[in-house]
DNA sequence: TTGAAAATCCGAAACGTTTTGGAAAAATGA
DNA sequence: TCATTTTTCCAAAACGTTTCGGATTTTCAA
């Protein structure tokens, strides 16, 4: 592997010349930064990354920080979106990602500033992790540049971009009111996300606003996992058989919710409305076709590695907060009269 | 950020005790030892892997050179799956995964090497390009190790993984065969895909097999693209209105055939069976549910980097070929009798 | 022709590790 | 006690780059 010295041997000058010339300082001569383009070039250089990163003490790269790399994800290509979103920014820039997973136990045994020093990553984008998660205050207290996907924590280090999840909530909900729906339960996710907190509010908003009293019984937490949002609307719809409609905070449990509705024969839409949230890939294809509140996660990751890049050159960190939009289609009808 | 030398000063010894104190060598007592590492906790050290990588002439990391990361890829979450894979076997070493990205014409301007070289990965894996891309002579040319995906290149740095699509296909087609279907087309993907030629001839080997003569006119290419599939699908069958079944060298294609079909009116499986190949997650949900040809994507991913890493420590490059699996659904059924 | 200014170039230090070859200290055996 | 082995430690070089401060050469005006 040929090296600057190389060069400099071959080119009868000193590495600092050799340095000099191929990253386009002024003070070396057209004509020996010629000779010594030429040289590099049939020797075949390429600089050393990891030497240069040490000297600048920058590496250019920045780290990825996603949970949603399993298996089971692939339903939901939420990750997949925003790590495409991501990867489509930094492109045009001379920043590189490198992948950190936080599913590994592995890994989990380094903390998080850990993770990011030894790799010496000049900034970090985090998306999918817990309110619990200790990462999370790790982040705060480290000085790494970072901005998070749907975590609203902000300082002069750390951005975040999000979408207006209280608005989307609350025009899927007034979707159903307008429906004529007053019977209307919620599937949730979990607690320990900012989004489940933010679509909640959302409902209440929507409801209160239409003078709907809610049952608190009819709020029920399905983890964002397609599986637990069947059982959980199993037992819901066998209990309260006057719910005429329900929005569910993610897609994935839309789909496990109209499994239950169809193994107790509930029909939808016609017996029961169902909304859901983010307008996954499947939501178009299944049958019936879900209503749901897009979000543009391509746009997020976009967004979140525009901003990172953005902070790296020294200006400060943002908030962005996307735009949804409700999506109609076939899961939601008018009320049943009587 | 405390270095090596910090906490050589701290405990009163050299950095070369520290160094292999650390690293957890024979020759230094287990009282300076605890010592040096106590001193490290408290100073809240972690290593310059940068400084580290650079003596040692090694990075620990991994390239990933996917084409896939598109916003149209979304859909066709094969490289995801891939991906996800990778890093499931990834995360369990002590190696991590840079991102190249291919679709970026940036990145385009440098070479394979170059790209490997500059960033001192170990070793790359490439998946989704196409068989006349630059990049492959690179590869073989270059003496990173690597390993590949579908792609059937080998020598002692480049192994790869890949599926049995000549059997896959052949499986597919017999199944349209014992349905009594003779007038079977093909749907391809385009010259520049190993697996295409191999599909092609597993089709070919079935219909021979079987004595069914095999029109050529009947096979066309879809470019793996749904939107060309269907109106190749479409000039397809309305120019061949005898055609009773179409086996598809991608899901996605398939998806597009049905969209064809449906336009002219032609009912699936009723009036023409279909097949498709990979079975993506839409494959199910898709109405009539595809039947397909499954492949494991997740493995394939998985295993790649299996064989990577062990590339690294010495083995020789191997050839893995993972076994598919027809998966009959709703898409195809028996010739009519007509 | 001369002096000053401008244009080119370079030596050496620095970045944070690992490793080599050996030195010093401690333990052991006689 | 002394010689020998074992244990424990260290100085210095190396990895490939950037950059600081200064040195040398060239150019140019007077």
């Amino acid at each position: 592997m040929t090296t600057i010295k190389d060069i400099a041997k071959a080119a009868g000058v000193s590495v600092t010349t050799v340095s000099r010339a191929l990253n386009g300082y002024s003070d070396v001569s057209e004509k020996t930064r010629k000779k010594i383009i030429d040289i590099a070039k049939q020797l075949n250089y390429s600089p050393n990354t990891l030497a240069r990163s040490l000297v600048m003490n920058k590496s250019k790269t920045i780290g990825l920080l996603v949970s949603g790399m399993t298996r089971s994800a692939v339903k939901d290509n939420f990750t997949f979106e925003v790590m495409t979103g991501v990867n489509d920014y930094i492109a045009k820039t001379d920043y590189d990602v490198i992948l950190f997973n936080t599913n590994s136990t592995k890994q989990r045994e380094k903390t998080y500033s850990q993770l990011c020093r030894e790799r010496r990553v000049d900034g970090v984008i985090l998306q999918g992790i817990k309110t619990d998660d200790p990462y999370l205050t790790e982040v705060v207290e480290s000085d790494i540049p970072c901005v998070l996907i749907d975590i609203p924590i902000q300082s002069d280090r750390v951005g975040y971009v999000t979408t207006d999840n209280v608005y989307g909530a609350k025009k899927a909900v007034q979707h159903l009111l307008e429906l004529g729906h007053r019977n209307i339960a919620m599937m949730n996710g979990h607690d320990y996300a900012f989004v489940s907190k933010q679509r909640l509010q959302g409902f209440y908003e929507a409801m209160e606003e239409a003078n709907v009293p809610i049952r608190k019984e009819w709020v029920v937490n399905g983890d964002f996992s397609e599986e637990m949002a069947e059982a959980r609307a199993y037992e819901l719809f066998t209990n309260e058989p006057n719910i005429t409609a329900i929005f569910c905070a993610s897609d994935l449990m839309a789909l496990g919710v109209m499994k239950a509705l169809k193994q107790l024969h509930l029909r939808v839409p016609d017996d029961v409305s169902v909304v859901g949230y983010d307008d996954i890939l499947l939501a178009s294809y299944v049958s019936p076709a879900l209503t749901t509140v897009a979000q543009n996660k391509f746009q997020m990751g976009y967004e979140a590695a525009s901003m990172l890049i953005d902070m790296l050159e020294g200006n400060e960190a943002k908030v962005v907060t996307l735009r949804t939009q409700l999506v109609v289609r076939e899961s939601t009808a008018e009320v049943k009269k009587g």
